[in-house]
DNA sequence: ATCACATTATCGATAATCAATAATTTTTCG
DNA sequence: CGAAAAATTATTGATTATCGATAATGTGAT
């Protein structure tokens, strides 16, 4: 039994693994990475059979998954990878950038004279662009963004950017082209410069630009 | 057993009432109106008994509730109210009027010309707030914004702004003193006229200051 | 072909049970 | 007495087995 439950690096302290949590974990990864595809079926039993568990706790996980958005269900129905769609996603951008413009404001005071950690994140994106490592790529996009936020100091702020975090990265995997490293470059180094002189104004909307130029549709809510 | 499953109106058409949904239901109205307080514990079997359901039911309920933020709960330390610091209720009033400012962009197309439903919920806020009637205020001032928000047509942003429901709900619970209904109506009636005239720029800067108004803090995020 | 009916897979829910852990109380001993 | 140690209790985390309800599927009769 507990399958899931080996791993455990030595170095890791105590850390707690519930049950509930390793099944989580594991149906998170296995649709961030698509092993489970957009509307495929996810069987209690079956999972539960699978990862060495009872099917109470698999219950408990889909929970949790429903609840971030990641799977759907219906009564009597099952659940299944949820299905995001362009609509949706482009408002998820929208949504991103309108969150991350106002976490800039803030953030800059912050990051004012320091965006070493930032820039070493857009220097691994392009490294990654070069060797055409997308799962890499995906990864130190997100963690620029979210450095943004966090430093925004706004807990509720970083709350909901991170509830968008399902919608915003499947777009990885929808393939839509690969993204010019060029252009990225030059737009995240646009963005470094603001904070780094502690103009949150300018990097917010640099960052709110940014997030348009990745969904395909016009923002309608720039206020500015 | 099943005490909770008495109720289902002669009107309803066939709505499914599963037992877990009645339990979350049934929390969250307690929680919402105090009988439980912020930090008191809830206990799953003791729930269980009293509702008449299983102990599974219950943790079920429980995790969606902690999904939605009303509870957390520490391993084998149990689930409790969650208690809501005034600096986040500070942060998550800053989060409402920028969202609510973006959703007024769009919806003043939707409103223009007919905020005759809008104008009917302000009415009904003053009437109660004259009466003295705190529920009736909160639920026709929850009714109005999320009107306004529901209108911009964007999903997204709607369930992020409900995600924030709690947290700017329980000021009322706080009674940060009683509002002053003139000064209410005037901020409304701006509002009105703005969205009237399909003036989203002028609507979403009055909710804003609206939201900032009840959020005892300088606004640091205005980009304008 | 299509409708009615049976079958199956799966979910929703319950009960009974056990180990692990945290909190509480009691005991022991300096 | 008062603090450390030990025992007790309450509750959670998780399992197994089981049942009825429901949706999907298959099958046969007309």
């Amino acid at each position: 039994m507990l399958g899931i439950l080996t791993l455990r690096g030595p170095s890791m302290p105590v850390q707690k693994a519930s049950v509930r949590d390793q099944i989580r974990r594991t149906l998170t990864e296995r649709i961030l990475a698509g092993h489970y595809q957009p509307g495929d079926r996810l069987i209690e039993l079956q999972i539960a059979r699978e990862l060495g568990t009872s099917q109470g706790s698999v219950r408990e996980a889909l929970r949790e998954l429903e609840a971030s958005r990641l799977v759907e269900s219906e009564p009597h129905r099952g659940t299944r990878v949820r299905v995001v769609s362009l609509c949706e996603m482009r408002e998820a951008y929208q949504m991103r950038g309108l969150l991350e413009q106002a976490a800039a404001i803030t953030a800059a005071k912050a990051f004012k004279g320091s965006v070493g950690s930032l820039r070493d994140e857009v220097q691994a994106v392009l490294r990654a662009a070069e060797v055409g490592d997308f799962g890499e790529q995906a990864a130190h996009v997100y963690a620029f963004h979210r450095a943004v936020v966090g430093a925004s100091g706004n807990g509720v702020l970083l709350r909901l950017w991170e509830s968008l975090a399902f919608e915003t990265r499947v777009r990885v995997r929808l393939g839509w082209g690969p993204i010019d490293p060029k252009q990225v470059a030059a737009s995240y180094e646009a963005i470094l410069t603001a904070l780094e002189e502690g103009n949150g104004r300018v990097a917010g909307r640099l960052l709110r630009e940014h997030s348009g130029k990745f969904a395909p549709v016009s923002d309608q809510l720039d206020a500015d």
